[in-house]
DNA sequence: TTAGATATTGATAATCATTATCAACTATAA
DNA sequence: TTATAGTTGATAATGATTATCAATATCTAA
């Protein structure tokens, strides 16, 4: 199952209507591959479907959501933005204080000592988020001068 | 050093001048221990100091922010809450999903690993913000049933 | 202690993102 | 095909944050 026949089935199993508008902000967020706003996903959208409203594009950016298609990252400044999910393993965020540039991190090993955390509160985990700021190699040199 | 005399000095250092809404803002701040939004900070200043505006307050908690006394956290509904820094040890939270309580939790090991995982990258780590999300043992166990 | 330079304040307006509204339209099942 | 109910796009409403500005307070240097 690719992420168009899971959004496709989630909107009908809520028991939604698939729509053209619907179909072409999801392909239009497909590919790309940067971490969008909303308004930044609506400028793509409109450079190839003109008549689609901002409205329609973020609540389909939340079916995405929910559908598990997308997911939303923070990285502190205010500004929402979304990334894919399906398909994509999943994956923390080191984001540089300085540029604003970030690496997408995992380690198995970070993961399994969480879960024994969670799980030693009596917590059943659904979800995390770790974000780390600090300064990339390039900006950790430039500031050492 | 205690967290007024650190806002204090911050406020010198930087040029900034020692007024009576700071001290209070602060002092009100202190006095809590719930995690507030600007809006409940305002509130519970208004009960004391009825001439404070909002935007002294807001502008106080940015002001806390900087100074290290007061930080910011985000547990993914949208709505921005600070909690004391200064004399509290590092933690991070885990989020019922279900009624919205929370704990704060650490571990050293995970610590550890998260700063050798930085390491590989290659960055130097300012701040981390890690959030699991899930079912707290009450909220689980309701539904379980 | 005083005076002047400059930061601060509170009220309000402006801004920005998100959400609600609603009439026209359309997907879906019978 | 038709009836039902979800969807759309434009726009208004909302809510949170930030900018503006004249009055006021702080701080420093004389
Ligand atoms: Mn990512
Ligand atoms: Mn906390
Ligand atoms: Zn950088
Ligand atoms: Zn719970």
């Amino acid at each position: 199952m690719n992420a168009k026949e899971r959004f496709e089935k989630f909107v009908t199993r809520k028991g939604l209507r698939r729509t053209l508008q619907r179909e072409r902000v999801l392909e239009v967020f497909l590919a790309t591959e940067r971490h969008v706003t909303v308004q930044e996903l609506y400028d793509l959208v409109r450079k190839k479907h003109s008549g689609i409203g901002y409205a329609t594009v973020a609540r389909t950016v939340k079916l995405m959501c929910e559908s598990g298609v997308c997911r939303q990252v923070d990285f502190g400044d205010g500004s929402h933005r979304f990334e894919h999910k399906h398909g994509h393993e999943h994956h923390d965020h080191l984001i540089c204080l300085e540029c604003g540039k970030f690496e997408e991190i995992y380690s198995p090993e970070l993961e399994k000592i969480q879960d024994r955390l969670v799980r030693k509160y009596g917590y059943i985990q659904e979800s995390h988020k770790l974000d780390v700021f600090g300064l990339c190699p390039r900006c950790s040199k430039k500031k050492r001068k």
